[in-house]
DNA sequence: CGAGGCATTTTGTCCTGGGCAAATCTCAAT
DNA sequence: ATTGAGATTTGCCCAGGACAAAATGCCTCG
């Protein structure tokens, strides 16, 4: 049953289905168009939003603004074209970072969509430099390097799940291949809920496995209370938590706080990642390890309170 | 400042928590507890619901029983108990009663807590079986297992999640071994937004590249959008989704005629997965692959008819 | 007794318009 | 420069009503 002139044959959205396309919630949706006076769906015979197709798109460059940092008040009244523009603007005066030769091969691959040749040449780099130089020299600068270029437009978000999902798999393979020989400290792994970003965790358990750890990972977004069960019930000496600088700085303190009031004195806190709430306020009780450098030298400074002990 | 009896302190839940937990949507929560007195949320300070553990229990046991066909009002006002029962008593054609040997021996080591020996097991039965009779005969059934230990409580969320990451490992490793041949077709992997679950994709990329073909997976949660656009950019053949159960069973049909609009004619969109609503509206332009079985036979025909054409 | 069509119930989604806390911004003061 | 208080912005949640699609029950007719 096409109306008459559906020639044209406009697809239009239920305001379920535009929240499934642009991720914004129905009730941002909502809120929106009564306080911004945008979008502005039409209603059918049941006086339910009916979406263009044109306000889709701009409510979906909204979005992706959102994501970068910019807030809805200021941008929603422009027209698509200006959003378009200003996501491609590099965002105020962030200098082209410089990068070694590998990562930059590696960006320039993973932009021109190689896959197989993306995979080969981070497992060469793997192998040259081995787990940890390649952990701190390679994969470091190129989550910020891929970050960088995801903030100023240059890289879509496909291309960014697959940068993350394929170097997961170049780590968890070099992390399977070293022996364990069940040493303390026994360390166990993860990030609070909300903390989706799996890369640090994945490079924080290659360091600990490294230096002869026994690292167990939960994966990411453990509730505080299931991490305490968990620590409980693997025995852990160390509770180590993963920060990435997308995860809101003001709840990074909370968070530990309060988990560390939970786990009990003998079991250890360590934090680390990029998140710049690490280096604000004093924490007591929790270890900041800045750098992943910073993880051998805590784990031989806990090994050596251990042997004293 | 804890409060005297904080010993106890029962994980809360609040309604967007409970809606990603359970896949039921705030609005069902809500109508719910008005029509039926189901759930019996208390209110924090702000007026809000905040949901115990087993209320949780029971309305993921709820969701289960729904995608198997019962109707809320019927069952709502059971007790857990008879619940699972009634989850027990004849699933329809898969009694299962028994779970083979070895599922029911890994499934154990998880309960203990054995990590390593749990890594060992899995890796015994995956040289055992072969990589695809590992995938259907020991992780299907196993997910299934934990599922359902899960939904009875007899499972706490982290060691769902160390059950998640171990098996993860376990499948990126073998998948890695496959020798890659860069053959037809080539295969676009990922998960619709607000699908985190990732071991079905896993399985899945591991049968797809068992049989030769190009896999390329985005991992999770991929917007509707840059599928397309990722489609485009690897030339995709073929666009597979996977749909865990506790994905909202009406935004699949909803997410998978979008996307089937929106991408080209020539590219084939498969989805697969347990989720109840790829069984329920015919979804024209769309291969379900009920099974991870499905996927071969799926291709061979994909392979005949492009050798046709 | 079975099949098909129609009425009724069930169920999930959407609606309006309001409220609140957390996040962010602004601007003065140290 | 940094800090801190106050103002503003913003997203999420609430109540309670309405409606359409799906499922079920009922009734008639062959």
């Amino acid at each position: 049953m096409q109306s008459a002139q559906a020639s044209t044959e406009e697809p239009l959205y239920s305001i379920g289905a535009v929240e499934r396309d642009t991720g914004l919630t129905k009730d941002t949706l909502r809120v929106w168009e009564r306080r911004y006076g945008f979008p502005t769906p039409v209603r059918d015979a049941n006086g339910e939003r009916v979406y263009s197709r044109e306000q889709v798109a701009k409510l979906r460059t909204l979005k992706r603004l959102l994501d970068r940092g910019h807030r809805p008040g200021r941008i929603i009244g422009r027209s698509l074209a200006e959003l378009v523009a200003l996501a491609d603007a590099a965002p105020a005066a962030a200098p082209e970072p410089v990068l070694a030769e590998a990562p930059a091969r590696i960006l320039a691959l993973l932009r021109e969509h190689r896959v197989a040749e993306l995979r080969e040449e981070l497992g060469q780099s793997l192998m040259r430099q081995g787990l940890a130089g390649f952990v701190t020299e390679t994969v470091a600068p190129l989550n910020r390097a891929v970050g960088d270029a995801w903030m100023r437009g240059q890289i879509e978000v496909f291309e960014e799940h697959l940068y993350t999902e394929t170097m997961q798999g170049v780590l968890r393979g070099a992390i399977a291949s070293i022996p364990q020989h069940g040493r303390p400290p026994r360390v166990l792994l993860t990030t609070l809920p909300n903390e989706q970003h799996h890369l640090g965790l994945l490079m924080a358990q290659a360091m600990f496995t490294l230096e002869g750890a026994t690292a167990i990972s939960l994966g990411t977004q453990t509730p505080i209370f299931d991490i305490v069960l968990a620590a409980a019930s693997h025995r852990a000496d160390v509770v180590a938590l993963s920060f990435s600088s997308a995860y809101p700085t003001v709840q990074v303190a909370d968070g530990l706080e309060e988990l560390r009031a939970k786990l009990p004195r003998a079991v250890e806190l360590w934090a680390g990642g990029t998140n710049a709430g690490l280096r604000r306020r004093d924490l007591t009780g929790v270890r900041i390890c800045d750098t992943l450098e910073a993880i051998a030298p805590a784990l031989a400074e806990w090994r050596a309170a251990a042997a004293a002990a």
